[in-house]
DNA sequence: TTAGAAAGTAACTATATAGTTACTTAGGTC
DNA sequence: GACCTAAGTAACTATATAGTTACTTTCTAA
């Protein structure tokens, strides 16, 4: 094991920095507690990074650029909570190519899901990714709603799915028929 | 027109902290910034809210406690960021008796939609109540994602309303055909 | 009209924070 | 193995920030 691993510092940086911006967001992250979490010196955050918003880029780099994205897949809290923070403080400014392209592809699917005749020809694909998105998203972002709304937030991942196709299959033209759930659900454990 | 108004002053250092905590967040959020905004006297933040914690839930019970909630219509920006931020830093400890009730009401108006045969027997209300609650919210604070869904960020909160209308419409079970959108949109005038 | 409470002000303080300086140590290369 | 560059460290600095102290001014009520 060498003494000196760039590489590996920049890493554990980078993976404490993910970790606090995801908790804590831009204003709360402290520079000083990512270097302690990371076990790496401050100074290296500054060689590596540039300065706390590079750090921020860093992250929005390793985590969401190259993430696959699907329609019904719900992101994890981590990302969830990433894109919000992301969005809060820059808006809609973002140029990113490489997000554009997944997203492209997520909304591809839903295309093809239409042209299979599983959506009716009216419907907005667009519009209905970003339903989907938000659906899958906001839990992370508000889940004080989900609590106040009555919805199970242990299962949610689990049943929000099954909603969701439950959904899609619902607006398939010719259903006319209610739909069953696909999914029976234990009840709680309570305790 | 009194020297002192104790009434004016705390609603006018109330209106700039709403302003500050839904563009910058709590971190984000200067006590010194909020005063000079309110033209107030920082002590009397101090005076009136105790501290900067008791500033935010002061503003949360002002705009997000007694307001209306329905399950098409969007929450303006502010208040949309509002619940972002509150959610992001709080979790889900949230003991609110009014959003309570008014959310129940938004749930109990699917219910009835479901009563009177124009939702599925077998669709869960509350799921749906957070789908459509999360579209309505989502883009206020990752409106990144708009854009890149290939979504008209300037008729948003008109297109999607209509886009959600729809939505419910073909769910209404025997609604074989595909049917059509309510709201023909204008093209973008460009520049 | 005067006491006392409440409203309002300005200057202050302790501390936390992003970013820097000045330095040491390791490792590859000729 | 000497040299040089990149990796790494610790102590430092300027400043910004939440919250306070000590004070003045206005309003109210007896």
């Amino acid at each position: 094991m060498p003494k000196r691993d760039p590489q590996a510092t920049r890493s554990k940086i980078l993976a404490a920095a993910v970790q606090s911006f995801s908790e804590v967001g831009i204003e709360g992250t402290r520079i000083d507690s990512v270097a302690k979490r990371s076990g790496a010196n401050k100074r290296m955050i500054y060689h590596y990074f540039g300065d706390k918003a590079g750090l921020f880029e860093a992250v929005v780099e390793a985590r969401l650029e190259s993430r696959p994205w699907s329609a019904l897949a719900a992101p994890n809290a981590t990302d969830a909570r990433l894109m919000a923070w992301e969005g809060l403080h820059h808006g809609a400014a973002t140029t990113s190519t490489a997000r554009q392209r997944g997203l492209d592809a997520m909304r591809e699917a839903l295309e093809e899901r239409r042209q299979h005749g599983l959506l009716p020809n009216g419907l907005n694909v667009q519009q209905l990714a970003l339903v989907l998105l938000s659906a899958r998203l906001l839990p992370h972002i508000c889940p004080q709603y989900v609590g106040l709304l009555g919805v199970d937030a242990a299962q949610l991942e689990v049943t929000q799915a099954s909603f969701l196709e439950q959904l899609l299959d619902a607006l398939k033209p010719g259903s006319g028929a209610a739909p069953k759930p696909r999914v029976k659900l234990k009840p709680r454990i309570s305790g």
